[in-house]
DNA sequence: ATTGACCCTCCAGCAGCTGGAAGCCCTATA
DNA sequence: TATAGGGCTTCCAGCTGCTGGAGGGTCAAT
């Protein structure tokens, strides 16, 4: 299978399955014109990093989760591990945003966004007191 | 002023001020030394740069909301389509990051996290069909 | 004179791609 | 058989916003 197919069936696009084969986390084989021959194997791959990317896993956690899948052997505490891991990132993550959001949200409403020039952002961001009211 | 208390009063590494100048963000003077000899208006600058950066604007809107600072003639307007874009994409940054957790929570939720290999977090990643139950 | 804290510049690297140049290969059609 | 197009290859550079480190000058105090 080529490149070309294998970013239609898995939804990467073809520079990011090579960038993929050059970090490593798959090995396509060769045809005699060089070209990459991917497997059903290696798809099924891609579209399981493609998955997890989608999830928010970096890189490196989609390594250590396609290891985990092709290991027979493995225990699921460590799957759930990493898992909740980047739950917790996910969820510091949006209540950062959240009181960003909440900081903005304020001060856009407060500014009456015409065509004079003072305005309640501008004066948050430089510090200045701002009446409450 | 040094740059060791400007990051001091400003909140910002040394480090980022210099790189607040590559970009020319801020234009310090120089003393006869080379140092870098910032002003108050500069150290102010800085202040306003760090407050906007943790309000999540990039460095380009920084830039722009900066410029409008300084522009007495500015419209109010102006600096609030900034902010309310910058709203959006975080809005929008939140919706997607709760979709994440949404479908993490119940992955991490259906798994049992034992020694055992069955796995329902790897069962999504690799596209299986996994039981609603 | 020496010590130690500060400052300088320049280069490299982080994540995760993405775009583009230069060039080979394959297939279909005239 | 020649040619046109699309797809494939490699390699290099660039994006955001810093951050670390090397190698070296400066300043104030002892």
């Amino acid at each position: 299978m080529n490149i070309g197919q294998v970013s239609d069936a898995s939804g990467l696009p073809a520079k990011t399955i090579r960038y993929y084969e050059d970090i490593e986390l798959v090995r396509p084989a060769r045809g005699a014109n060089g070209y990459r021959d991917f497997s059903e194997r290696d798809v099924h791959k891609l579209a399981f990093l493609a998955r997890a990317r989608s999830l928010g896993f970096s890189i490196e956690e989609c390594r250590t989760l396609l290891s985990l899948y092709e290991d027979r052997d493995r225990a699921s505490a460590d799957v759930k591990q990493v898992a909740t891991e980047h739950l917790d990132r996910i969820a510091r993550k949006i209540e950062e945003l959240e009181a960003m959001r909440g900081s903005l949200q304020t001060l856009v409403t407060r500014c009456h966004g015409d065509d004079r020039p003072d305005c309640p952002i501008l004066d948050d961001l430089a510090g200045e007191k701002t009446a409450t009211a």
